[in-house]
DNA sequence: TATAATACGCAATAATGTTGCATTTGTTCT
DNA sequence: AGAACAAATGCAACATTATTGCGTATTATA
């Protein structure tokens, strides 16, 4: 068995989940994506057909076992990452390059967390704009 | 005329855009609100009655000069507010509260700007959740 | 007030996400 | 391994949000 997929069934058996065929392969698109993608993008990157309900289905039952988390970029559909590399109260900041339009996951760049007088922060998600190291 | 209508007025005429019936509603509405809300919220909010698709023609034709831009909560449906409170690098932190739902606006809670090697960063964005004073 | 440029409204369509229900699959217990 | 039960999957239908085309109305300017 390749590492991606015993990977994949030991975090899906960590959390108490059914390890199916659609979450394996899901969790596998994401470990070898690696930066936010949508269903759709999921979809074509499986290594078997899956109806898309079941993508978004998955991806749910996913999001509700802490495994993956949704990324909200400047684009109509909702991007989905996985979260072993988030804390609790913190995703790593995401940069889009407003000239290529790709997005990358700053994992090493870490902020302080936000504190304001009266409010209780738990979770904070940071997202930049700007040039990447090839376009710039 | 109200004080809200003349300053709508002033930020059509300095942006170099007709100054329509639309237009200034919209303005007004985002001017009351004062915080992000969604198409079908601005529309139940205007004076008079207009087509949704009006509606999102102006806040594109507000967006590209830079009056308006698009905030992402954690909603399917896109919000958008008056940018006259963000800087060009720098949109305010959104704060959204797990409890109630509301979202505020922290115009007054400045961040550093991130800064990651080999990036040019142009613009930084920062959404926050937890427990607002209320809530708390 | 005539003219040209632009915005508006309506209808149709596109893109994305969700629900209901019958069937299949995964897990557990023997 | 096989039976029984819980849960996941696929399909069809539908819901929500956003966009496009085009004819008509409004706005700015001279």
């Amino acid at each position: 068995m390749k590492a991606l997929e015993s990977h994949a069934k030991n975090m899906l058996k960590a959390a108490g989940l059914y390890c199916t065929r659609a979450r394996l392969c899901v969790i596998m698109a994401l470990l070898r994506e690696n930066r936010p993608i949508t269903q759709e993008q999921i979809t074509q990157a499986l290594d078997a057909p899956f109806d898309r309900v079941t993508i978004y289905r998955t991806l749910d039952s996913l999001g509700k076992a802490d495994l993956v988390h949704r990324v909200f970029l400047e684009e109509r559909a909702c991007h989905y990452e996985l979260s072993h590399h988030c804390s609790k109260t913190q995703c790593h900041p995401h940069f889009t390059c407003t000239q290529c339009g790709q997005t990358h996951c700053l994992t090493d760049l870490k902020l302080p967390l936000a504190h304001h007088h009266g409010y209780v922060i738990q979770r904070q998600q940071v997202r930049l704009a700007g040039l990447c190291p090839q376009c710039r």
